[in-house]
DNA sequence: TACCTAGCTTAGGAATCGCTTAAGTAGTTG
DNA sequence: CAACTACTTAAGCGATTCCTAAGCTAGGTA
């Protein structure tokens, strides 16, 4: 799950961007309005942190009006300091999800992170299911036929997608801007060597049917029968 | 739009039956949580609030649950008394989209509840048909007769594209226009060929009618009946 | 019937895709 | 500072997919 900050405090876009890395979710920062305007609009985020007053020619409400109106719907959280219901409601009113009010517990911007997360692809549950091979997103647990696996953390993001698009193979492009940042940009090739890293940890060794398959020309997929 | 209110304190379920009846929503309220249980899962609504303290057997993260798990995703708005994150939390994981603290500003639960109706959940045609024959643009799937065929990406497209135009020809220099990249020119030929490959996969192997027909002088097109 | 043209068919070379091995880099640990 | 781990790239291979060329068939017309 991919997630883009635009925050001009540069303290707090740091220690959000560390505390939400944590949970494991590929994370991107930006400072100010505009690049924050292009970024939101260039590349494929599940969910955009962004705050209400910025630097630049566009403030929090003018990229999120300018990203529903480029018909991305990809869910927002608004912060703000101000606290006024008028000021919460133009918030709401321009296109975002959510607000959280400065300062506010980490804790409950996670849960509202997970709450909005949760929408679009089905009930978001905390342990995935493939077959015989599950996979815990809190403890991070992974698990076929009831043995322990050990994934390293790109190869446990890499499954966690593959497991929420269940069924629907992604190709590496979509994987990529959904599993890495921003700045890192990997080549397509980098996806294949995981691929085969995955399926020597989570396939070959068990007997039943291979979970992850090769779509040619589709992408890649797990396929729970 | 139909909003259910699950509140007990008839006091405010009143009222905010009577706000929301203003903003044109069609509007069912419930006393308590048995019945709201109920009345929940059984009444197809746009959206719910419900009050997290609740008399009867379910409260009302109880009745989020057990909605989330009857697979009823409708988005809820929860209403608390408590303030403290930990409460706060707890109702969004269970399954609610927002909450508000009481009290609360009119204005802002207006407001939250645009927001929550604004994302329609996109209803555009992921499955195409035609006869016995099934696309589908989200798996990849294509079907004749309950029985899965294997297309390359380009039959694949040229597939969706007849279905998305059935009953009309396309000549090829639209097909081509359509199917391949601006930059790649291919000869008509090539749409001829993957004629044949489209029909030797979907039509020759199977005993109904051959749905991809030639208009001669007009294109190609795939008829239903 | 002869002719023309649109569409059909086949085969093969070119390009691409995915798999695999090996090796390099950065960061961490003992 | 050596050893290890996680991550990424490079390069070669085999298989599949894509596209073209060339000859063929069939429908329409004079």
């Amino acid at each position: 799950m991919r997630i883009l900050i635009i925050e001009d405090e540069h303290k707090i876009a740091r220690a959000l961007k560390k505390a939400l890395e944590q949970e494991n979710y590929a994370v991107d920062v930006s400072f100010d309005g505009d690049d924050g305007y292009a970024m939101a609009t260039t590349e494929p985020y599940d969910l955009a942190i962004i705050d209400r007053m910025l630097p630049g020619e566009y403030d929090g409400i003018g990229i999120i009006k300018a990203m529903r109106k480029a018909k991305i719907h990809t869910p927002v959280i608004m912060l703000t300091a101000k606290g006024t219901i008028a000021d919460r409601t133009t918030g709401l009113d321009a296109g975002a999800d959510d607000y959280l009010v400065k300062p506010f517990a980490l804790e409950e911007l996670l849960a509202r992170i997970r709450a909005l997360l949760r929408r679009p692809i089905e009930v978001q549950q905390v342990i995935l299911t493939a077959g015989d091979l599950s996979l815990n997103t809190v403890t991070f647990e992974v698990k076929r036929a009831d043995k322990p696996i050990t994934l390293t953390s790109k190869e446990f993001a890499l499954l966690e997608f593959l497991l929420r698009n269940q069924g629907r193979p992604s190709n590496k492009d979509t994987i990529i801007s959904h599993v890495w940042d921003y700045n890192a940009d990997v080549l397509p090739n980098t996806v294949e060597v995981y691929m085969k890293y995955l399926r020597q940890k989570i396939d070959d060794p068990f007997d039943g049917p291979h979970l992850l398959q090769t779509a040619r020309g589709f992408g890649y997929k797990i396929e729970s029968n």
